[in-house]
DNA sequence: TGTATGAATCGACAGATGTCGATGAAAGGA
DNA sequence: TCCTTTCATCGACATCTGTCGATTCATACA
């Protein structure tokens, strides 16, 4: 992640208050929106459902291609979508690369929505 | 909203874990995705955060436009994307109309984010 | 009836996004 | 050294999205 990315979710919640606590200023919305975007896709959203249930908690980008019924690329472009965003990690073991959750990366996202 | 519409947030609670406790399939992912793509902008989060935090909980379009800095038919535009996607309600007394949140909409999402 | 006000809709446009096929890079094995 | 496998990157393309100005609609009031 270069410096010019969006914070990552968790610091963002380190930060703020729920959405409804108070108004949300324009940056950390700016923020909290890239957060979004990254999840609010069906493609992405089965991804981190299929590597959560995976056998150990990750997997590679072969073993998400024919479930997805998308090409080895798009599925590349999407894991990366969801890393820069800090939903997932890598890591590299020989020419593989296994993904895997960020623990309480989702749970932080879901905490700024709640309202109670 | 129409019978060809997505379900809003709520009926998709109602039926689905959450997503990392078993692997979502299709229809549920483009469900939750346009859910979450309807809160995915930064306009949209501060409009709901304003209205949560206006008097007496709601507010017209005409209290809004000035401290987001948008027009009046985008204002109009990100209303209705988050009444559709079930996140406000209207109610019209004379020439104004009112938005609210919908209590427990923010949280219903939530929750199907949240892994624990 | 006519006018004013708040809001929805329409049309246009630039920019972002999801998808694919082709190519390139890194690592391992014959 | 060469081939294979896994993945990232690139270029192209169609579609979607956020924004605006202009118009239309509905309601209230003179």
């Amino acid at each position: 992640m270069s410096i010019a990315e969006p914070l990552p979710i968790r610091d963002l919640q380190a930060c703020c208050a729920p959405l409804t606590r108070e108004p949300i200023d324009s940056a950390h919305a700016e923020s909290l929106a890239k957060s979004l975007k990254a999840l609010a896709d069906p493609a992405r959203l089965r991804l981190l459902s299929m590597v959560a249930a995976h056998a150990d908690g990750e997997a590679c980008v072969c073993d998400l291609t024919d479930p997805l019924g998308l090409v080895q690329s798009t599925v590349s472009h999407h894991v990366k979508v969801l890393v820069d965003a800090g939903y997932l990690t890598v890591s590299k073991r020989g020419t593989w690369h296994y993904y895997r959750l960020v623990p309480g990366a989702l749970d932080a996202v879901s905490s700024l929505l709640t309202t109670v």
